[in-house]
DNA sequence: GCGCTTTCAGAAAGCGCTTTCTGGTAAGAT
DNA sequence: ATCTTACCAGAAAGCGCTTTCTGAAAGCGC
């Protein structure tokens, strides 16, 4: 009666489909006739297992398709975890892709997982996510992204920290952080911002306007400081500063409200340069120049700070102080899995800015009108 | 004789910090004066606890700083898992940033955490991920990124995909994969080209040049053809072809080996406008032409595919055909976790491509030299 | 050949949770 | 006042592994 491929079940008859269970290393150890111990050691090489015995054990675990269950593994095994945790601010942001980037490749040589969190600039999900990735007992937990100097937010966060660490958890980040004291990959951004003062003064410019991110970020006022000391040593102020979000829509907006004082302020002297506390910024007020109809850098010269990969497709190409982005992420993870010394005390890698001079800037013309 | 803030430890005694153990919740349950189970059942709201004590349980949480053991809880609700996996080949490629931020938000939404994976386009290592990702017992697992036309890759991949489907697991890919059988978002790179196509032609371009990435990439032979139909319809053929890599460089250099052909051959009729397959390719493709002195688009059009953020910034900005990125992430994520019909067969959610018309195509003019 | 150490496989005890199952108590029905 | 029924809290059984601990068999020197 039955067709040939004729199920078992009932024709009509509404059901789900049974999830197959999983095939547990008991299933291979029965498979295999020996005990599940065994099962476990031939197949993680912990101990000595005879040959024959071994063989049969990983033969029938290819024939039954086992993967062993990552969660019942890293709860037996106490703290054997593969994953590591990266928080960061956005990653369709380019300098947290890039960044990410250099994590992920390290991360994939050590055979570890990454979790991946994007806290779309929200402080509160930033420590919600440390939580997070403390109940996965993450190996390491990487925050990529300029400290937010805020009291709450600091206490909050090193109350996360505090424990994961005492519990042998390690924590790195990129950027500085006022007052965690974990390992730090830190660039340089009030050096290079000084280098970068220096090199615009050397170029001519006298008046500066500086856009800048949110003041609550440590690199936003790292490198504002930077940025003026290099001034300073030439005796010359900053005319304006006009802060906007961290994004190429803050850069064009506040481009535009600097542009829009400039005009309301006919007599003041008018800037000749504009510096974009970051690449993705400076983006932004590239396009809000020239919309506005200023020639860069005939008219107005502008720079900017990370050197994002796309900087390089602009026309003009941005002026810029490189970092090492992906080098970054690389040394980050390195640095949270390195063995801690005896001291145990944050470990700070230091990574230097370079200024590398595009056609975006040049001798001071018009100025922004 | 000690000072106020001395430490337990005598001084100078070496010894590596304890790691402290972690807060259990028998120890909750034992600080709240009630059984493991009833503190379960009190933090997660399973099952009805009187109010009193639940409010000790959570009091002994919080005091204790209790932090559920994810990996306990994977391990003993069988599938109440909140991670899901997300694999593209580079994160630092805008295109996936862009696919992978919605899939972050979409994921934020839904209290989820996404372990984010880059195969940095090898696809042996796509394999390897899926198989760490079923380790994890992941709900979900989302393949961003063209699928490979490659007999054995296709077989090796489905025997990782179908038994994590079996066991319950959840798969969504976006972009045309040709024998997987699961949810998909399938952007139409075939009717999409196509229209680009024919706008090119209606702007008067008769002679075109492909920059194409490599074959086995569904999404290169889709836009290929789709672009190929378009001028059918007008009685045009392809000129050239040029495969590069699916990458910035892979555009530049693919540009270059097109300028060099023609400058090889100077009586074939050249190209007025040039197709790249990507964005990507397209903003190496664009350096390459500038940097041969060619102009766009008075000398040369050229169009490219996806529309991620940064072409906005080129100048000129790239006509493109628009796709929404991140819409196409959320559109993965809710497929791949939206009940399943009883039918369980493959879904397919179509995004349309919109072609857009920027300053880097024009009426043909010079053509490549 | 006898006691010794060494080698290696299995038994069993967890890892930290969730979830039946069980049973005591209070509320409602008779 | 007695018998159900309902409600909740605790006991206990796992979830799928790893890792002692235990003990049998084998290897060694004398």
């Amino acid at each position: 009666m039955n067709q040939g491929r004729a199920t078992p079940d009932r024709p009509g008859a509404r059901r789900t489909v049974a999830a197959t269970a999983h095939v547990t290393l008991d299933a291979v150890a029965r498979e295999a006739g020996v005990s599940p111990a065994t099962a476990s050691r031939a197949l993680n090489g912990t101990a000595t297992v005879r040959d024959h015995l071994r063989q049969r054990v990983h033969a029938a675990a290819d024939r039954l398709g086992y993967i062993p269950n990552a969660h019942a593994q890293a709860l037996a095994s106490a703290a054997n975890n593969r994953t590591v945790g990266l928080i960061c601010h956005d990653v369709s942001d380019p300098y947290f892709a890039a960044i990410s980037s250099g994590v992920m490749r390290a991360a994939a040589e050590r055979g570890l997982l990454v979790m991946l969190a994007s806290t779309f600039r929200e402080p509160a999900r930033e420590i919600s996510y440390v939580s997070m990735l403390r109940a996965q007992r993450a190996r390491a937990i990487l925050l990529i992204g300029s400290g937010f100097q805020d009291r709450a937010w600091e206490r909050a966060m090193d109350a996360e920290l505090e424990p994961y660490v005492r519990a042998g958890g390690r924590v790195a980040v990129v950027s500085r952080h006022r007052s965690l004291r974990v390992d730090t990959v830190q660039p340089e951004n009030r050096t290079g911002a000084a280098a970068l003062a220096r090199t615009l003064v050397g170029l001519g410019h006298r008046r500066f306007a500086v856009l800048s991110g949110p003041p609550e970020l440590t690199t936003v006022s790292d490198r504002l400081a930077g940025f003026r000391e290099g001034l300073a040593e030439a005796g010359i102020g900053l005319d304006q500063v006009v802060a906007g979000a961290f994004t190429r829509d803050g850069g064009y907006e506040a481009a535009r409200r600097l542009l829009l004082s400039a005009a309301r302020a006919p007599s003041r002297a008018r800037p000749t340069c504009v510096f974009a506390v970051t690449d993705v910024m400076a983006v932004g007020a590239l396009a809000a120049l020239r919309r506005a109809g200023l020639r860069v850098p005939e008219d107005v010269s502008l720079a900017g700070f990370d050197d994002i990969p796309l900087v390089r497709e602009l026309s003009p190409p941005l002026t810029t102080v490189a970092l090492p982005l992906t080098q970054m992420g690389e040394n980050a993870i390195a640095l949270a899995l390195r063995e801690l010394g005896a001291a145990r005390r944050a470990r700070v890698v230091r990574v230097e800015g370079e200024v590398v001079l595009r056609d975006s800037t040049g001798a001071p013309g018009g100025g922004v009108r």
